[in-house]
DNA sequence: ATAGTATGCTAAAACGTTTTACCAAATTTA
DNA sequence: TAAATTTGGTAAAACGTTTTAGCATACTAT
């Protein structure tokens, strides 16, 4: 039960060098040193077991090596896969991503924000969408943290940011339905959409114009579900479904108001998350890179942690339309 | 630009006192200090601004108050769920979760428990499987840190543990389709299965007995669309999926198969993951109290830091069978 | 032979806390 | 009134690194 922890001091003796040799070398450093110290210093490093204290390191260098991640709902299979995206790239660059999720009290995203400055955060990314509050901003500007903000840049940022092309989705999505001759369309989306989903929307728009009508809903199963009232009503026959939880909310309302898909609505959906190949019929969508999306953010804030004067960065990533068995040609 | 670090000392400066009296203050420990002493103190943090430095503390602590996580996948919204727990309770307390995602290289598990050493957390939550390695298990021995194990437990383990009643499970779920007349079964499971999928299969084999036909597929969609080959060649009218993943690709091989569920085959998955209600047929399945699973393991934990010698806890947590519509009862 | 320059290494400061051990003054007890 | 105790506080050590500044010694060039 003695469980004497093993310094450097323990190394320097056993190596028969100072304290100052054994840490240059141990990282890397070596240029200055023997070829025999540095064996040495290695051995003794072997032979104890040594691995450096991490809190005594962080002290003097001032770096965590973690990366916070906000995000909105990690039980929403798309954020899911953009945090395995983040943590390829990190982990293999020595990196640890710190995961918070907003699930529903965005208001407290400073809050969670102030908690990562306090850890040590080395940056951020942050893919929720409260960001628009201007304090955080502040906040993370007084300590000079970098951060990438995912599907949320607004033009006026003077931030790093990565994004799908939203527009263009939505875009696609409009004329892969009206080619097939559908005149009238829906789409579904909350009320106060972040920027992201404002996009979509506007891609949508742009093709269909007047010919659309905008439903109310947030961005889960339920919200979906809730939309599908006024859809019955209306004298639509396509749905685009700003993401794919909803689009699956409207499965549920569509059967349960007795109408089917694609025979009586069509619908097209957004994210591309994995239930989307096993529900029925499989959603037609606009899919995202979504781990590719996920590295893109983790290797923009490694660009930006080793240059921290460079000028702020935008990437676009594509998106493409998957066709599936949701949408059928108006005949 | 000149960003001065507020310290302890700043406010010890200020409040005209010793740091010992800050640091004690800031920390509670007032019982031996005058009421003016006291005010002055929290007046001056309050005026710097002043936090302490994490690493600094951590340093002399030796507490991080950070919690490492490990998941074999957290794109399935089981685990998702469960980390929620998990956090819920863990950021009540003031700690955060370290979450690491096995992904595939279970090999690597250890590797990423050296890690997770290294960065100082104050205990584990491990909800993968390979905790089987007996290393990983001795070097948190030798650091003589605090863990969980979630749904791993072999009756050996001298080690805290939080599960699901896994037997039951595959028991309730045996009797279900019994009783609706299927006399002859399938249950698809992995090859080398982990201690609670085996608990599954036992329970479901306790009352089908010899009539079961088991057919290995991973833990996955893809592994259950494996499977329907042999069982479309079989007679059995009932599946048990060892989860919910597993009978999402059986959805998809029956369908592929022409088959319908349920009039063709009835199945019955485990978990309840989101999925299963807007999915065709909603699926019938054993709930799992995932979120619930999540906070006990914490809590759990949350006890162990604090009373570190106490003898080693079991807690198993009910699961329930939730009807849907993806069983019919054999006329 | 002398100045200059590599080469190989180290002592000590710094990072910002918590904790330990102790002290002086004021109060109580005998 | 002397001794003991309580009250309110502090100086300094410790935590385990990295980094800065510098020091011999040996080699090179003039």
């Amino acid at each position: 039960m003695n469980k004497k922890k093993i310094t450097i001091k323990d190394v320097a003796k056993k190596a028969g060098l100072s304290i100052t040799s054994v840490s240059q070398i141990l990282n890397g450093n070596t240029q200055r040193f023997s070829e025999k110290a540095i064996k040495k210093v290695y051995a003794a490093q072997k032979e104890l077991n040594y691995v450096p204290d991490f809190f005594a390191q962080r002290m003097v260098t001032k770096k965590s090596h973690l990366i916070g991640v906000l995000v909105p709902d990690i039980s929403n299979p798309f954020f899911a896969q953009l945090f395995l995206g983040i943590q390829d790239i990190l982990n293999k660059q020595g990196y640890v991503a710190l995961l918070y999720n907003m699930e529903g009290d965005e208001k407290q995203e400073s809050h969670y924000v102030e908690d990562l400055i306090r850890r040590g955060v080395d940056g951020l990314i942050i893919a929720s969408s409260a960001f628009s509050d201007q304090s955080i901003y502040q906040a993370l500007q007084r300590e000079s943290l970098p951060m990438i903000v995912m599907d949320q840049k607004t033009e006026t940022d003077m931030v790093d940011a990565v994004q799908a092309d939203n527009y263009d989705g939505g875009k696609q999505a409009a004329l892969y339905l009206q080619e097939l001759g559908h005149k009238k369309a829906a789409v579904v989306l909350p009320e106060n959409p972040t920027v992201n989903v404002r996009k979509r929307y506007e891609g949508f728009a742009s093709v269909y114009g007047d010919e659309l009508l905008v439903v109310n809903g947030e961005l889960s199963t339920s919200g979906g579900q809730g939309a599908v009232k006024k859809i019955i009503n209306s004298d639509i026959t396509a749905i685009f479904a700003i993401n794919d939880l909803i689009a699956f909310g409207l499965y549920m309302g569509l059967k349960e108001a007795g109408k089917k898909i694609p025979n009586d609505y069509s619908v097209v959906g957004f994210d591309d998350i994995s239930p989307c190949g096993y529900v029925t019929p499989p959603l037609t969508t606009i899919a995202q890179p979504t781990f590719e999306l996920g590295q893109e953010a983790a290797k923009m804030l490694m660009g930006r942690l080793n240059s921290p004067q460079k000028e702020p960065e935008e990437k676009i990533l594509p998106v493409k339309l998957v066709q599936r068995f949701s949408v059928m040609p108006l005949k």
